[in-house]
RNA sequence: ACACCUGUAGCUCAGUGGAUAGAGCAAUGGCCUCCGGAGCCAUGUGCGGCGGUUCGAUUCCGCUCAGGUGUACCA
């Protein structure tokens, strides 16, 4: 469906043409005072300049071709120069109405489909996530949903953290205590064990006391970076211990993603990376692009615009071994090949920007990409504690994942608990109310800015929160079920009659912007333009819903408009609380 | 040292080259036998500072102050 506001764009830029004027001042923007009117037009202050001619006198001509247009109520020009327009209720109603019955309620899926790859989560395997994979993960998995609805081939990628040293520490710490372990018997050659010879938990155990008998004990520290080296060269034990330790993770990581509702696409991993990483070396070096500097492999990615000094792009250190850049490069290479991207969107801590502008530039100027591919950046900030410095445990810790979820859940429970419902529902609800609170007090702000997570503010019912987004929903639900026990099913193809009063209108106008809005957060990566639209959409519904009784209305023909109303705006509700990565309970 | 980001109400955050800069929370006062009160209405305070461009700047530009971040062998 064409826009709303477009619609009146191209009636009022006709006016403007047919008065003499450019097209380009047939501009229209919704109304910043809406006390009087719904749209608003500056063009003719924006013209005055042009044509030399007062803008009221512009603004005066234009409206007198459109008085009696079908599409406007009222239209009048203000001094200095405003156009100020005014929807009849019939139009506003019929545009509502036929966003009903769209399938995507008034958005176009994009012509040419897309190919997007999104890069979010990034864990490292062996270590627990925490609250510094939240951001990415919640943010990444908005944009993909946004990218799908709006009709492209989106690939969300957890690219996984599996072949640093890490590993190497991990191997020479069982080894230190099961030196007796198949995987590191030599001369073995059969099969080894399906099971792992470990749990997740006793993993989360082991990496960390390694990393630090490491740092205290050099010949420790050899024997793990020998350990990582004869791993990366495919070691038959290693290799098989490897593999048990990403299992494990895997299911690990999978598990606790599911408690956010995130889903990966992909679950590709930087050791998928490392057989392209040879040719694409020597392709650099071919090319011409790769040169040795310090000792390192570099490229130059400096530009003449560059306001400062940018440092060339590293692909091997001085000693030959590979660092995360060559690993990053080379999975632009696996997913070039692999799917032929049209985009690639990384969703990470901003503090990296200038880390990918680099890769960004190294990979353009070597053409492991082509002008045509775009690779974007998209930085998040760090989310901070109530002191505004970066969110800790009590303890001054880094907070697991697991236990941010589980103290906002648990804020949630004890709300709903005292309900006259089941156990298990109250958890149910409380799991759902408790990310929908996590997730929104997070979307809700620009991605890029750092944030202060509170979870008094986050997890309460009232005010611009998820939980709310949610009653309002809940709220629609138990109407319309109400509405169903005494008339039957409601009539789906109702059209909804023009509103009466002011409440009514603002509902219908506020379901209206929903494809431009949509539209837009899509093209900006903002989920938190979705989360501003449902809280306005939300409010919207409550000074509806405060105004009028449904149920009890008489006069048929206007509870049926109703019903389709307030069915339509709790399905744009739910269709954003699902872009955003919540759902909604069915009570709460 | 250089570069980038941020600075909007007491707090947390939106927003805009145009008419009176908005929400929530907190505060104060009020309303309603409410289809779920987790409601509705009202009141008060603000664009860090100084210049410039413009008919018009909180928005664009320059300088300045404050906070944060980043500057090749970590990821």
């Amino acid at each position: 469906m064409e826009k709303l506001i477009v619609e009146i764009k191209k009636e009022i830029t006709e006016a403007f043409v047919k008065a003499g004027y450019d097209e380009k001042f047939g501009m229209v923007s919704v109304s910043n005072r809406p006390d009087l009117c719904q749209y608003q037009c500056n063009g003719a202050m924006a013209a005055a300049k042009q044509y030399k001619k007062a803008p009221i006198m512009i603004a005066n001509e234009v409206v007198a071709l459109l008085e009696n247009s079908e599409t406007f109520e009222k239209i009048e020009a203000i001094a200095p120069g405003f156009i100020n327009i005014t929807l009849k209720g019939e139009f506003i109603a019929n545009y509502v109405s036929d966003m009903a019955m769209s399938p995507k309620y008034g958005v176009e899926e994009a012509k040419n489909p897309k190919t997007i790859i999104i890069d979010y989560g990034g864990p490292n395997i062996a270590k627990p996530l925490h609250v510094g994979h939240l951001r990415s993960a919640i943010i990444g998995e908005s944009i993909k949903r946004f990218g799908k609805y709006m009709g492209h081939k989106v690939i969300g990628d957890a690219h996984l953290g599996d072949w640093g040293l890490q590993m190497g520490l991990i191997i020479t710490e069982c080894k230190k205590r099961n030196p007796d372990w198949v995987y590191f018997d030599d001369n073995y050659e059969g099969e080894y064990p399906k099971e792992a010879p470990f749990t997740m938990s006793e993993l989360e155990e082991i990496y960390p006391y390694a990393n630090a008998y490491s740092k205290e004990h050099p010949e420790y520290r050899e024997e793990a970076q020998n350990a990582t080296f004869l791993l990366q060269n495919g070691k038959r034990g290693y290799y098989a211990l490897w593999e048990h330790i990403l299992n494990v993770s895997v299911n690990d990581l999978k598990k606790n993603y599911t408690k956010l509702n995130v889903e990966f696409d992909l679950w590709k991993k930087e050791s998928d990376a490392q057989p392209y990483i040879k040719d694409m070396v020597q392709g650099m070096k071919d090319g011409g692009y790769a040169y040795i500097s310090e000792g390192a492999l570099v490229v130059d990615v400096k530009e003449d615009t560059d306001k400062k000094e940018i440092p060339p792009c590293m692909i091997l250190k001085s000693d030959g071994a590979t660092l995360y850049n060559t690993t990053d490069l080379a999975t632009i290479v696996e997913r070039m090949k692999l799917f032929k991207p049209d985009a690639i969107t990384y969703v990470v801590d901003k503090r990296q920007e200038l880390y990918f502008e680099q890769v960004f530039r190294c990979a353009k100027k070597t053409k492991l990409v082509g002008d045509d591919t775009k690779l974007t950046f998209l930085g998040f900030g760090t989310m901070n504690g109530k002191d505004g410095k970066p969110f800790k445990t009590r303890e001054g810790g880094v907070m697991r994942l697991e236990t941010l979820i589980k103290n906002i859940t648990d804020a949630v429970y004890d709300k709903v608990s005292d309900r006259d419902i089941s156990e298990d529902e109250a958890r149910e609800i409380a799991r759902k109310v408790g990310v929908a609170a996590l997730k929104y007090g997070d979307l809700s702000n620009q991605a890029s800015k750092d944030y202060i997570f509170d979870i008094e503010r986050f997890s309460s019912f009232e005010g611009n929160t998820g939980p709310y987004i949610l009653y309002t929903i809940v709220r629609i639900k138990s109407i319309l079920a109400k509405y169903t026990e005494k008339n039957g099913a409601p009539d789906a193809d109702a059209k909804m009659l023009a509103p009466v009063k002011k409440s009514e209108t603002d509902l219908m106008l506020a379901l209206a912007k929903f494809n431009d809005m949509m539209e837009n957060a899509f093209e900006e990566n903002a989920p938190h333009k979705v989360c501003q639209y449902i809280y306005e959409l939300s409010n919207a519904f409550a000074g509806f819903y405060h105004e009028n009784k449904i149920i009890a209305e008489e006069d048929k023909a206007r509870q049926s408009s109703w019903i389709s109303l307030i069915t339509l705006t709790k399905n744009v509700l739910e269709t954003c609380v699902d872009l955003l990565g919540m759902e909604a309970p069915e009570r709460m």
